[in-house]
DNA sequence: ATAAGTCTAATGGTTCAACCATTCGAACCG
DNA sequence: CGGTTCGAATGGTTGAACCATTAGACTTAT
């Protein structure tokens, strides 16, 4: 019925306020805000409240500070980040086991892979096999691990985008961050292991190439079941 | 290869420095950290300079701020807030249709009602019952159907909470949180449908309480569509 | 004695003025 | 022409002061 009373504190004005004009596409991307000294005689507060606000604005991601002479508060898009920190802290606050990211990764992905087998469009068919190029070039080439792993993830995000919406790409981004964590230490890096998992890519990628839903995402869920083991 | 030089704040070296310790557990939930004329002192730095480093935490949801005597940071247990707040600002600013946020949500629950239908013990089905009553009566009584979307609201969370994975019910309070500011509009509030909606629910706790978990995907899945019409 | 009002001190909220640090660009040499 | 120096714009930090809110102790009136 009610709700708490929370005193007025002017920095948390200001801060809405700012918010809004962003949110509404008053300032867009790229924009910057008038300097400090100027922002507040604007809002006719001193320096030091109108920085709590930046502060709050800089942790939501919405500006960018940038030091010197022309810097400033740089708007800055929405970045997947803002969904993948929040994640970050709740599955470092709460230690959530990595079977239970495993277990939710593998809904989603599954599910993207059903989608963009459903979605895909010729265009994107062919970035999906430059992706692949790309990660054959790094085993062959024996460019090392962590080219190979740049690629498996441009293979993953793209197969996000390729859904359309956007909330798979956002949520996706937020837990492959998370879950890298663990794998960085544990993967195998040995060459046969990472071209076994490049006939997993390679099947996915096939399977939404010829637009079966099932099969993309039985092959997707085949591969995520061997990363967990 | 390199990553971009940022020069060093030091408020933000305070936020690593009381971030760590809280999730560490160095501090728990419901401690005070110190008055702010403490602190500034035991980092050695002026009370504005700690002050922003404050607010960032504040932000974070890491800790709330009290007024007057006995005041001071709180800190606070990490809540499914942080990532809903993520996904707010994510949806408010991308302008997610509602259609790609049902489309997820639908993915998310279906799963969470099979899991429900594998993991839920006696307690747990005890506990749906008596949510389910709760709609009910809600119903019965004709208290209104706020009363009721809070039954609704009560038995999803519950549900997600079964599966014993953390992720999924911070996600789907999240989602939801998110999707309820469209359905608020437009939702029928007839007594019909909403004894209709009770049908479904019912049909979901049926299925969790029987373990059959396809039966469950699928009940929730009919529900969720009738929502989306 | 108890209930109501009042005062006090702790603590966060805000302001102001000053100075430091970084950066860009212009002016100035060599 | 290329490198150097300098100055101004702008964010980062500091210190001291005062305001606003609150809990608890104290006082007072009935």
């Amino acid at each position: 019925m009610f709700t708490a009373v929370k005193p007025n504190r002017i920095f948390q004005d200001i801060v809405d306020q700012i918010q809004d004009a962003i949110l509404r596409g008053q300032i867009a991307p790229g924009e910057k805000l008038p300097p400090e000294r100027e922002l507040k005689e604007m809002f006719s507060v001193s320096r030091g409240t109108l920085r709590e606000a930046l502060r709050v604005l800089e942790q939501k991601g919405l500006i960018e500070i940038q030091l010197g002479v022309g810097g400033g508060a740089v708007v800055q898009a929405v970045t997947p980040e803002i969904v993948a920190d929040g994640l970050s802290l709740m599955i470092r606050s709460l230690d959530i086991p990595l079977a239970h990211l495993q277990e939710f990764r593998t809904v989603i992905e599954t599910n993207i892979a059903r989608l963009a087998a459903k979605r895909a469009t010729p265009e994107n068919i062919e970035e999906l096999r430059a992706i692949l190029q790309e990660g054959m070039d790094a085993l062959d080439q024996h460019a090392g691990w962590e080219a190979y792993v740049a690629a498996d993830a441009k293979l993953h995000m793209t197969l996000s985008r390729i859904t359309g919406n956007a909330v798979y790409e956002y949520i996706q981004t937020g837990i492959h961050e998370n879950i890298n964590r663990y794998y960085a230490e544990f993967l195998e890096h040995e060459e046969s292991v990472l071209r076994e998992h490049y006939g997993d890519l390679k099947a996915i990628v096939d399977a939404v190439e010829s637009g079966n839903e099932d099969e993309a995402y039985a092959a997707m869920q085949a591969h995520l079941r061997r990363l967990g083991d």
